[in-house]
DNA sequence: TCTTTTCCTGACCGTATGGTCAAGATGAAA
DNA sequence: TTTCATCTTGACCATACGGTCAGGAAAAGA
């Protein structure tokens, strides 16, 4: 990646150590669950020895909490899209492609965070209450100024929240099942692009700004 | 439960511990997921000593086989909700009630299932593959039927499915995160109307049905 | 009552896991 | 080169886990 400086030899090694874990444990995480992942499994994949894991990370739980930071920052990252735009079309158009984006870029992540929620939020529970929060408060709010503008149909904003989070996360989330239903294969790029179409359209029509 | 007879005091006696079993295990699973589980967590929560789980149930394995077997039967259940309707207002509108209605009677259940797909279904790929795939097709059939006859838009069959499964099951599997967001309190009765109402009216108008 | 089958459980076992540590290797600073 | 800080790692440890088993209790059958 950043492989230009010479001067940053030891700085280097470590940022590039702590990718490295941080990727093979979020995919390790991923698929085995935390309580299923081991460190050895999580070392192996990173091609270093299992020590060296805990020079980096003194603990699986902070290797863990640490993953659930990462995505949490992708998260909020989408969280912007809805912002400054001029109606839900656009808004909730673009918070739905950027989330859909996540979900195919990202699954493992999402996977991650899907797991950690089911479990009663152990390690993120204070984001729930306080970013999470706000931002759903503050997007709820937003929605029902153009609710109140007769941009769209006057439906609960927060459970609009949930319809988009559910059903753009689904396809990371619940990847292998819809990998499975689709012969085994993993959508396409014309099925992803129908994927994201559907969504937005059933959804964009069901709130009526379509 | 069915205390009425007197002959048939030994299998009551096995009925019975297998259900304490099953019911600890499934909520124990749901919370800690397979991994994180022990046989030791789950018999303290059935009131039994853990030599007995495995007298009843060999292994782990086949404890959580089971405990996924019977989601995936009260899963079938609410599946058959949306057959003998004439058009999808009544028959996604049952759909959507029945999964709802799931979702807060056995969000445990909804979360073993959740995270045994998310982890790439080592137990119940072969449900996949049949019993939900044929579900699957010949649902997407009678949707495409509705669309033939103009009593819905055109929509994509698999993504509206797919979004019908995400929306509905979200309220079980982010429980927490719904509950966070609900100022700590679980969702009330008049909240859960409103939540199954949201759903129904947002997604039916999505697929102009209504 | 006597026998057989099923049920129950404390004690035990091998293994795998998270985590530690001490000693060496490697790069930076003097 | 010498010194110092950081990095690396094989070997090790205590614990917790899934699973076993033998021997006793309780119910069913004769």
């Amino acid at each position: 990646m950043s492989d230009t400086a010479r001067p940053l030899r030891r700085i280097e090694i470590r940022q590039q150590n702590e990718t490295l874990i941080l990727q093979a444990a979020e995919k390790v995480f991923a698929e085995a669950g935390f309580g299923g992942a081991t460190m050895q499994l999580i070392a192996d994949m990173a091609g270093l020895p299992k020590a060296n894991l805990h020079y980096y990370f003194p603990t699986k739980e902070a290797l863990y909490r640490q993953v659930v930071q990462n995505i949490f920052e992708i998260w909020l990252q989408a969280a912007g899209s809805m912002d400054r735009a001029p109606g839900p079309v656009e808004g909730i158009g673009a918070y739905i492609d950027a989330k859909m984006e996540i979900s195919r870029r990202h699954p493992d992540g999402s996977k991650v965070w899907a797991s950690e929620v089911m479990h009663g939020a152990p390690v993120i529970q204070d984001y729930l209450e306080t970013t999470l929060r706000d931002w759903t408060t503050g997007r709820a709010t937003l929605i029902q100024r153009w609710i109140d503008e007769g941009k769209m149909a006057p439906v609960n904003p927060e459970h609009l929240l949930y319809m988009l989070w559910a059903t753009t996360q689904h396809y990371a989330d619940f990847g292998h099942q819809i990998e499975t239903l689709n012969g085994g294969k993993p959508l396409t790029e014309a099925q992803w692009r129908a994927a994201k179409d559907s969504v937005k359209t059933m959804i964009l029509r069901g709130i009526g700004a379509i």
